[in-house]
DNA sequence: AAATCGAACTGATCTAAATCAACTCGGGGT
DNA sequence: ACCCCGAGTTGATTTAGATCAGTTCGATTT
């Protein structure tokens, strides 16, 4: 609710009027040396949509890759489908944060994207961004790391699945929350989660009844205060500590 | 020890003789459209080393990011060590498969590769893959196919780590290796594994234990020969149906 | 050929997290 | 105002996999 309030967009809003150079996340997803013209052309290939219902489908596995995009407001969550029908979660997307590069390599999705909330996002068409940047070195250059960063971010996610206890593994969770938090100029201790304790679980290889849990002891210990998606950091040194392996 | 007996190069021999032309991987590293005057261009870049020993590494977590590497024989890993000393694989690579991506995003590499065995690998160095780019759109497109693959693969076994069981984890680590044993053209039933009991628990979030009676009973049943690293697939079906939710 | 050492296997026991089962809470809808 | 219904919590029990404790095997050294 109160995650998107500040950057909400009325449907009847033109979309002209919602650009890169007003958007407050612009320093996230953009290179920060680019120039007032160059800004302007990547503008111009930016499709800022209407706002997304909860639950909206952003792009489905298997239809043909377009577009990557950004999350402007509101947040996303991307996920496979296995052939047993079992939904997995590979990841959490917040305002600034860009997804959809996994459709490149096949020249369709392999993930769906659905918005977690009432969300905006920014579509980039590929074609014309592979265009954009011939002309404009800068880009080629930061559309590299944007990748490698999502490449760093899931590999640091595999070494969280596969050596972490539950504790851990939440505890981690909500201080990369807060960290892209601060990163938006928002509160790091007041955290609204955007998704349900079956996503949470679904996403970090554990059961709701465990993360719920968690939850109770890390509230019981004054680390955390816990009341349904509201969490607010108590003791965020402590709750650091438990991200570690000696830490407890 | 076979695994790599048909590319041995000695390190007498020049390093000009070793090239993109006459790789039995480039099929796999390169885009097949590519002509032979592109390839030749390419070819002066990279650099061909020479064998490396089991265990010597190719770049440290931490230097700074200079290139990309593929493997032309043997095998590598790449992994993480974090704050608590603790080793995390992220990757075990095979001949035609390219790593060290994870580098871009920081201008340093964010993890350590190392090789398993007696392998040769070949050099890319970065900025002249990316000034090559420029002039060749083939190549361009290819790379960003490399590293979209490369976030696919990861997000694969977040879906691994995160919802299989212990016997589904291993059971889909091999099929993985034979069917990039099959893309290199080898047998894809017997099958030699490059890494340690202690480096497969590793990476598949597991203990040496359990793996090793994993593999104890995948032999008892038949469906695989389990000889130490030696592994035959003998009923390939059955495996698959092993790696399903609904297939146990 | 005996001694050493590391990798892998196997058995016994323990435990973190899963599973099964209520129960609470807070909206909507009628 | 009442009934639902889905989300979340909490308790009791079970279990997959971890941990602890040897044992086996083969390669290397002496």
């Amino acid at each position: 609710m109160d995650t998107n309030s500040t950057t909400q967009h009325t449907p009847s809003q033109p979309t002209n009027l919602i650009n890169c150079q007003t958007c407050r996340m612009s320093n996230l997803c953009l290179p920060l040396a680019i120039d007032a013209q160059e800004l302007y052309k990547l503008d111009e290939l930016i499709r800022h949509s209407n706002p997304l219902q909860p639950r909206e489908t952003i792009f489905s596995s298997g239809t043909p890759f377009t577009s990557i995009y950004a999350v402007r407001s509101g947040s996303v969550k991307s996920f496979f489908i296995d052939p047993d029908n079992h939904e997995q979660i590979t990841g959490f997307y917040l305002p600034g944060e860009i997804f959809g590069w996994d459709g490149i390599a096949e020249d369709q999705y392999q993930t769906t994207a659905i918005a977690l909330e009432t969300s905006s996002v920014c579509e980039i068409p590929y074609d014309k961004l592979e265009q954009l940047s011939d002309t404009l070195p800068e880009i080629k250059r930061h559309v590299m790391k944007l990748i490698s960063r999502e490449i760093n971010s899931d590999q640091q996610f595999i070494a969280l699945l596969a050596g972490f206890s539950a504790q851990q593994k939440l505890a981690s969770l909500i201080l990369s929350f807060s960290d892209r938090m601060a990163r938006q100029k928002r509160s790091p201790t007041r955290l609204w989660l955007p998704m349900s304790r079956i996503e949470i679980s679904n996403y970090l290889g554990l059961t709701i009844e465990t993360v719920s849990r968690v939850f109770g002891r890390l509230h019981k210990n004054n680390i955390l205060k816990v009341n349904k998606r509201e969490v607010e950091i108590l003791d965020k040194k402590r709750l650091e500590n438990l991200t570690t392996t000696s830490g407890n």
